[in-house]
Formats: structure tokens, C-alpha cells, sequence
DNA sequence: TTAAAACTACACAGGTCTGTGTAATGGCCG
DNA sequence: CGGCCATTACACAGACCTGTGTAGTTTTAA
């Protein structure tokens, strides 16, 4: 007891206490570990990297990593978790958010490593996948459309559960379509799709840059 | 070479003749094979379906297994090839066709077995897939879209190529969330997406059974 | 009946995987 | 300094995978 008070007060600079700089590097190394399983398991599929790989690749050893997470399906757990991280709020209008939305699939698409749904392709990897990642996956698609719903509501849409869950159906359409095909041009076409949902629930859109000529999707 | 023109006439009855009879029984026997492995690889995954598993459930060794198909992975193709089949042709309307295929989706949803689509799953499961594979995925990919383009310029619309990808990005969405939240619901709101898609596009949809207090979707 | 073809069981090579056990090493903290 | 903790290298168990080799058995066809 008189030791643990002793350690209360350190009063050393700006050092941090001990127990903090370790707490500090676990978490670092964390960070680590899920960045590289992250990369590793988007990119190649969970099932085809093991945890021999990930080691490596953090350059540390099985047994360390093991240290961190207790098994291979907790570390899936953490890698979906950090994928699933909220969107940033945004002071623009409305609208333009979810345009904006559609609007940046295409580059996300083009994008080097793009490798579908990181959710999509777990469930499909992992049949058996335990309750948590489903929950997890459900989440973050429950999350993204009321993400839309939200912003639907300020623009007085009738129905904005029912119009949030059709742009949801197009963004997860497009993002399927994009892996199979390798063409990102379906980005376009489910903004396109987008805007007609709008405009048919009475969403007054913002001319578009260069609007006059767009005619055409394929 | 008697004995080959003696063969030539058995003339016994309607039998066939014992090269036809072999080529039969290869050919059904392959198809065992290719229906055990169909339902192993969709319901629980390529890679979690070992050759040894789909030879013992057909009830045959692997060796006869390999004695039809030369690895795994022409088996795997031969498996999404039998999935590619075209859709037989029907004398209903264009618009009923194509309303048609939002209707049935609800309840492929919720049929038992229902584990999203295999090609996507084959995508998403095999990173490396080789190209025969994403090839079969894309010509199915295209040609679902290319029956919907086709109904849609019997149904006069502008733009049959970019409002078929529209109803094609709809289908795919439906059925990744489908698949991630079990909510065979989502059905019904890519069907009231299509119905508001081809209105926009100026087709006349027909009253549908119960139309009139059909508001609400979600 | 006889010969060839197909199929069987079984073992195996060579590789992968997850997870653990062990003993030695290094660094940090009191 | 002395103890503790994290980490390391390494081996290993036990399981799975794909694909092949082998030798014996059944089926089929002339």
C-alpha cells in the first residue's frame, strides 16, 4: 500500500509512469498487428493468410502475437472492428452527402488494393463464422444505412428508412459488381440510380458539374 | 477385325451400343459428382470442402474422383459453369419478366439454403482464382445483365444498357445483404427501387395485386 | 471365359494450418 | 544488482489439404 503510493506520485518531468509506457507499447503493438493483419486479410482473404504470415510480416514471433490476441478468429474479430469504424460527420449540405457518397465509389474502386467488402467476404470465407463477426457485420450495414436515413430525414423524404435501405441496395451492388467485373464504371451507374431515387422522392438535386451533356450511362 | 464387325451388329433389342452405354454411365457419374460438389462448395465454402469430402459423399473413392476431373480447381469451374445456366426463355410480358425477377428473390432468400451468390462467394474466397474462373463469373454477370437489357429495349427505354446495369446493381446489393443480415425483406425494397427505376425511365408498370395500400416499404 | 477397363482401399509425400510447450535472451524497473 | 516481463527461436502435436502410387477387386465387353 505504501509503495503503491509511492508510486502515485513519481513527479518525474514529463515521463510517464511505467505502467503507462507499457500499456502504451501493447497498444502500439496492437496497432501494429491489427495494420498489417488488416492489409494482409483484405487483400488475400482470411483464409489464405494464417497467422505464420501475419507474424512475419509484423516481424515478430507466433508466440508474441498470440500474446496479443488469443486466437486467429479474435484477430478476424479486431480486423472487421476497425473496419467498421464510423463515418466522419460532414457540415455540407445534405444532398451532397449522399451524392458525394456514390460519387467517391469510383475512385475506391480504381483504388489499387480494392478487394470488395471486407464483411461480404468474410461471411462468404468463414461459413461457420462465429455470432461476433456476424454481429459485427450486421452493425456496420445497419450503421451505413442509417447513416443515410439520417440525412434523408433532414431532406424530408417521405419514407427515409425505405429510400436509405435502395441506395444501401446500389452501394453494396456496386461494390459486388466492382470485384467481379473490375470495371468501376458500375460507380457511376449506381450514382446515376441514386439521383432517379431522389428525384422520384421528391429530393430537389444540385445541378451537377458539366450536368448538360450526361445523357449517357452504360 | 471379324470380331470388330461382329460387334458392330449385336442387334439385341433396344440396347445401346457399349461404347454409348460407358459414355452414359461416365456422364451421369460426373454428374453426381458435380451435384455433391455443388451443394458442399455453395453451403459451406470452397476451400472448406476437401476433395476427400465431396468423393465420400458421392460414395466414391478419390481416386475415381480424380479419374473425372484433374483438380480441384476444374472442379471448382465445372461447379460455377453448372451454376451459369442461362434463364429459360418465357412468352410473359417484358415488364412482368423482369418485375418477376424481383419478386422471386424474396423468397430465394429465404429458402434454406440460400448462402449469397457463388460466384461472388468464388471471388471473394479464392483471391487467386485462376482466370477460367473469373471469367465464368463475369460472362454470368453479363449475361443476366444483357436479359434485362434485352426486355428493356422491348419495353422501348432510352437507355437499356445503363438502366439494365441499374437493375443488375439492385440484385447484387439484395443479395450481399441478404446474405450478411438474413433479412430476406431487402427483396422487397430492390423491387420498389426497380418499380421507381423503370417509372423514371417512362414504363408503364402494371397494377399490382393489392397495389392500393401498398405504401409503406422498408 | 478371358481380357481390359474401371473402381476400390490404403498409404504416402509434401505441404498447409492453428495453437502450445520450452528454454534462452534481452531490457526495464525498483 | 536482481527480479520480472516480454520476446525470441524452435520444435512439436494434431489436424487438414491436394494429388499420386500401388496393388487388388469388381464390372464390363468380346
Amino acid at each position: 500500500m505504501a509503495a503503491r503510493a509511492a508510486r502515485m506520485a513519481p513527479a518525474l518531468t514529463t515521463d510517464l509512469a511505467s505502467a503507462d509506457r507499457r500499456e502504451s507499447a501493447k497498444s502500439e503493438m496492437r496497432a501494429r498487428i491489427l495494420a498489417t493483419a488488416d492489409r494482409l486479410f483484405y487483400h488475400q482473404g482470411i483464409r489464405a493468410v494464417g497467422v505464420d504470415t501475419v507474424a512475419d510480416e509484423v516481424g515478430i514471433s507466433k508466440r508474441t502475437l498470440y500474446n496479443y490476441f488469443p486466437s486467429k478468429e479474435a484477430l478476424v474479430a479486431a480486423y472487421l472492428e476497425g473496419r467498421a469504424s464510423a463515418l466522419p460527420p460532414s457540415d455540407l449540405p445534405p444532398v451532397e452527402q449522399v451524392l458525394g457518397s456514390f460519387d467517391r465509389l469510383e475512385r475506391y474502386f480504381e483504388s489499387q488494393g480494392f478487394r470488395g467488402c471486407p464483411f461480404v467476404n468474410a461471411i462468404a470465407e468463414l461459413s461457420d463464422a462465429g455470432a461476433e463477426i456476424n454481429k459485427i457485420a450486421i452493425d456496420f450495414k445497419e450503421g451505413r444505412r442509417l447513416w443515410y436515413r439520417d440525412l434523408l430525414v433532414r431532406l424530408g423524404v417521405a419514407d427515409p428508412d425505405g429510400l436509405a435501405t435502395q441506395l444501401r441496395l446500389l452501394i453494396e451492388g456496386a461494390i459486388a459488381t466492382a470485384l467481379v467485373s473490375r470495371n468501376a464504371k458500375v460507380a457511376r451507374s449506381a450514382g446515376e440510380a441514386a439521383r432517379a431515387l431522389l428525384a422520384g422522392a421528391g429530393v430537389q438535386l444540385p445541378v451537377s458539374a458539366g450536368a448538360a451533356k450526361s445523357k449517357r450511362k452504360r
